[in-house]
DNA sequence: TCTAGCACTCAGGTCGGACAAGTGCCAATT
DNA sequence: AATTGGCACTTGTCCGACCTGAGTGCTAGA
């Protein structure tokens, strides 16, 4: 039997319900609160076939049903409307985002918001190095063999690390190498700058070496190992008001969003390009994290044409799949533009 | 009836037990499991007279005796031996913390140390910066008219700022400037610095002036404001693999773990000095804080005489506080060597 | 192709009895 | 005076029986 539009329908209702509900939906629950036009034995009908299909379940012989991971995908990719924000919200998202001092302040409220506004877990990656650019590179003599150095990069972060030389240092060889370095990696990506920094001991004296790749090495090391590292997560207690359902799943997930790497990884996934849509994973799609009932919103964020990192809306397979795409892309649109503006 | 000794083994014999097993207590069981040396029905009334006195509560007639939050206060202040760490736990403490580069890694690594080791939610608050003293200021031109402020204090501590300014600024005055800074705080504890960052702006020619006074604004905001906001939190999953008894408490607590405020109120308390033994925080003390079922293990860490911050760990009342109070103990102990070690 | 009706299934609630854990009290013992 | 053994009593829990309601699948008819 074939799906047509009006088995899409019943499945569309299905969902819609479900979330709402959270308990199965009947045939006859479902004519009440839609205008299907048909009578419920009917839908049943059609329910039938979308079982066959593999779209929605019963969870025993004589309960309603409810969508499987398939069913939502393909509400997802067919079936949800485009759920326009309210004024309300576009307006605290604009107030809540405006606020912010610097960059790191600008995530905590990004992740804060998105878990407001979906009421659901947010985790937002910090604006990933390597695509950054660097402005500036400052040293700072601490003592006589103790070297900070600080990275500036365009988008407003710093980077700071401290040196431990085996000599003392001299303040007019910091001078000297402090400039040769900016020269050097203003403007650059940080992956041109890594190359590059390989040859540049060779242009000083040799007895200054050990000092100038003591430094490019703390150097190398902040640009490349803090990488994309860093997160920030919140609404984690919105979590924990979901249905027994969810429990089981409640610590592994909690466990997941405070391992930095597998939070890296299901971010990661779909960060290629940025104004990409908004990307949904859904329950087993994420099966190698361990999280099965669980469903990702994610999208890249970042100036124009190249992604800075992501942002993401955690929560049960169950969730309102429009409105968190809707808040997602929103909030990610502004944060873009704030970072643009910089 | 008076309280004797052998009631107070009672009621350390029901605290552990119940700790361990998670189930209410019966006089039987405790002959059974502790040397005694006397029948259960004596046992009967000395627990008689425990819930007469308030330490023990039976959850229904016909159950066993569970203790109470007055019970876990008197156990923890009269009862309970210092459990010393297993040589493997020790080596664990210092195998993790020796591996940190810097100060927010040293924070890091602790919070998630002590998640571990309790196998509970903790949370460490970094140094605060009121109580730390300046180690050296550096300003660094960004474009002509945006000045990057850097601030390192003795604890390693990095702060940095952009000020914006409605003027060009010439590099030579930044050069005097940064001298001048330096001159003035270097050394100097934070409420000093403020105090003497009024006065700077006389010291130099008038025209200069609204560039002094900007980054002396900006300065006493990264000062004051950023102060001791910020903490790390870990092992919130732990949490979850409580009892459903404890499932009511997890929302409020993971909102508490997220709410800066909230978390430095229940850190603060007890923050005065440092040295101060663990102090122990049990169920309705922490009332104002909306949690009654959770209680909190905290202590201040820093070098010797002066606290720096608190670290706690946090879970249900029902907990091991012998051996959580011996983790904290002494992971403040190492973080605090380690950071005196600076 | 849809609909109405009917038989069937099954989860959940309720009831009652058996059971076990645990208490409280009392009389006897040391 | 403290301890003990014994016993009656309370009560939560487990289990099976039973009923109810929701929901389905199927079939015959429009």
């Amino acid at each position: 039997m074939p799906i047509d539009d009006r088995k899409l329908e019943v499945l569309r209702a299905i969902v819609e319900d479900y979330v709402a509900t959270q308990e199965p939906i009947g045939s006859k629950a479902l004519v009440d609160r839609h205008q299907l036009g048909v009578s419920s034995a009917t839908i049943r009908n059609d329910m039938s076939a979308l079982e066959e299909e593999g779209y929605i379940t019963q969870p025993h012989t004589s309960a309603g049903r409810v969508p499987t991971d398939k069913g939502y995908r393909l509400f997802v990719d067919r079936l949800s409307t485009v759920k326009p924000l309210s004024s309300a919200e576009r307006r605290a998202i604009r107030s809540f985002l405006d606020g912010a001092v610097d960059l790191d302040d600008v995530i905590r409220r990004t992740v804060r918001l998105l878990a407001q506004l979906t009421r659901q877990a947010a985790v937002v990656q910090y604006p990933s190095l390597t695509r950054s650019t660097v402005r500036h590179v400052e040293l700072v003599l601490l003592s006589s063999s103790r070297i900070l150095v600080v990275l500036i990069t365009d988008t407003g972060r710093v980077e700071q690390r401290v040196v431990e030389l085996p000599v003392e240092v001299d303040a007019s060889l910091l001078g000297d190498l402090r400039a040769r370095l900016n020269a050097l990696a203003a403007g650059l990506d940080f992956a041109s700058v890594a190359s590059k920094l390989g040859s540049l001991p060779e242009q000083f004296a040799p007895e200054d070496r050990p000092v100038v790749s003591g430094v490019a090495v703390t150097l190398l090391e902040s640009l490349v190992e803090r990488g994309d590292e860093r997160v920030a997560v919140a609404g984690t207690a919105n979590l924990a008001r979901h249905g027994p359902e969810f429990d089981s799943e409640l610590e592994p997930l909690l466990s997941a969003l405070e391992e930095q790497v597998v939070l890296l990884k299901l971010l990661g996934q779909a960060t290629s390009t940025t104004q990409t849509p908004v990307t949904v994973r859904i329950g087993h799609e994420n099966a190698t994290s361990g999280l099965l009932s669980t469903s990702i919103v994610t999208t890249g964020y970042g100036p124009r044409d190249h992604a800075l990192g992501s942002m993401a809306v955690v929560g049960p397979t169950r969730m309102d799949y429009p409105g968190t795409i809707a808040a997602v892309g929103a909030v990610a649109r502004y944060v873009s533009q704030i970072l643009d503006s910089n």
